[in-house]
DNA sequence: TGAGTTAGATAGTGCCACTCTCCAAGGGAA
DNA sequence: TTCCCTTGGAGAGTGGCACTATCTAACTCA
C-alpha cells in the first residue's frame, strides 16, 4: 500500500503521517524507488496504535515515541522492555518535594503499601513513576482538605488489585512478542473505560439516592 | 490579604493570578480603592482548586471555567448544578459517528448497561459525556483488535459501581453547599489516585507472576 | 517625597501538534 | 513521448494554549 492508501484507511492525513515518520513514531516503509515506498498492514496497525496513544491516551508525541522505543529495544529482555515502556507513560506533575504536605502524603502512601503488603512496590518506592503520581495526587487532596486516609485509599487499592489480576490474565493470553504492545495498549486504553464507567456509575448511584 | 500574599501562600505567580482573574476562574477580590483589593481565605482555597483541576486533572483553562461556572449557577437547583458541572469535565475525543466500528461499540455499551440494569444511564444514553467517552474508548480497543466483550467490561463496571457507592457515601458527609465542589474535586482528584494504584497493582502482580 | 504595590490592559513568548509549500524524481495515461 | 499526478524529503509556517512581560495611572506607606 502507498502513502495515500495508508492515509485513507487510517483516516490520518498524509502530512501528519509524514510528520510521524520524521518523528520516528512510525517505521519507514519499504523503499521501492527514490520516490516510492510500500507500507504494509503492520504500518496501518502501528499508525492506529500511535493515534490511540495520542488521542485517547492524551499523550504528547515525544512521550509516545519514548514508549514505543522502549517497547522495541532489542537490547533489553522482555520484562525490562515492558517495565520501561510502562514507566515512560505520562504520569502528571511531579510531587513538590519542598512541601511538608508532600512529605505527609508520602508517609500516607508508604503506610498503604505496607498494609497491602505490596513488597515489590515498597522496594521500588520513589523510583516508580506511578508511586510519585500517587504521592502527588494525595498531596493535592490534602491541600484542598479532602479525605485521603489509608483506610479510604485501601478500597481503591483493593479494586485496583482486582483489575490488575484480570489485566494480567488477559495479557497472558498473548505470545511474549505481542505481550509488550498489549500491556501498553491495554494500560492506556482501559483507563478511559474505567474512568467513564466510574462517572456513569456515579450518575446512576446519585440518581438512586437523590432524584427519587 | 493582598495579591502578593495570595501569590506567596498559593505558590502561583501574581501574573498568573491576574490571568485567572481575567479569565473568570477566580472571583475578584473586595475592592478597597481603585488600585487595591482584599482577598480572603476563600480566594486561596479557590485558587488551589483551580490549580488542582488544571495541573492534576490536566484540564484546559476554558473547561475549568465552565465547570466552576456550572457549579455556581444560582439559577439551577443543586442537583442540576452538580450534573452540569460533572458533564463539563473533560472527556476525550468524541466517537467517530461515520464509522461502523463506533456503531458496534455503541451496541456493546448498550448491552452492558442493559445487563447492569443501569436504567438511568440507559435513559440518558448518548447525552451523557461519559457514555460517549466509553463508546469512543471501546471503539478504539476494537480497532486495535483488543478484547472488549460485555463480560470483560462487566468486571470494570462492577468495580466502578463499588467506587461510586463509596464516593457517594463520602459526598453525603458534606453539607449541600459544599457538596457540589466536593463532587467535582473528588471526581477529578481520585482519578489519578485510581490510575496510579492500578499501575502499581499491575507492577506488583506482574512481579509475582513473571519475576520469581 | 519617593520607592514600592496594585489594577487593568495589551502585547509577547515558548511549546506543541500539526500543516503547508517546494523541489526533484518517478510513473501512468493519452 | 509528453503531461500531470504522486511521492519522499526538508524546512518554514500556523493556530491554539497557558502563561509572562511590559506599561500606565493610581495609590500607600515609610
Amino acid at each position: 500500500m502507498r502513502l495515500a492508501e495508508l492515509s485513507e484507511r487510517s483516516g490520518v492525513s498524509t502530512a501528519t503521517i509524514k510528520y510521524y515518520l520524521r518523528e520516528g513514531l512510525l517505521p519507514q516503509g519499504e523503499r521501492i524507488t527514490a520516490t516510492k515506498s510500500e507500507y504494509g498492514e503492520e504500518h496501518l496497525r502501528r499508525l492506529r496504535l500511535v493515534r490511540a496513544l495520542i488521542q485517547v491516551g492524551r499523550m504528547p508525541v515525544a512521550t509516545a515515541r519514548q514508549v514505543l522505543e522502549a517497547a522495541e529495544d532489542e537490547s533489553l529482555s522482555e520484562n525490562t522492555r515492558m517495565g520501561a515502556a510502562v514507566w515512560a507513560l505520562p504520569h502528571g506533575p511531579e510531587p513538590d518535594e519542598g512541601d511538608p504536605v508532600t512529605a505527609s502524603a508520602r508517609e500516607q502512601v508508604d503506610t498503604l503499601l505496607e498494609r497491602l503488603e505490596w513488597r515489590h512496590c515498597q522496594e521500588l518506592g520513589d523510583v516508580a513513576p506511578a508511586y510519585r503520581m500517587l504521592v502527588s495526587a494525595v498531596a493535592t487532596l490534602d491541600r484542598l482538605g479532602y479525605p485521603h486516609e489509608t483506610g479510604h485509599l485501601q478500597l481503591h487499592a483493593r479494586l485496583a488489585a482486582e483489575l490488575a489480576v484480570a489485566d494480567l490474565d488477559l495479557v497472558e493470553t498473548y505470545t511474549p512478542q505481542e505481550r509488550i504492545e498489549a500491556v501498553v495498549a491495554l494500560t492506556v486504553l482501559y483507563e478511559p473505560v474505567l474512568l467513564s464507567l466510574r462517572r456513569l456509575a456515579e450518575t446512576e448511584e446519585s440518581h438512586r439516592r437523590f432524584d427519587d
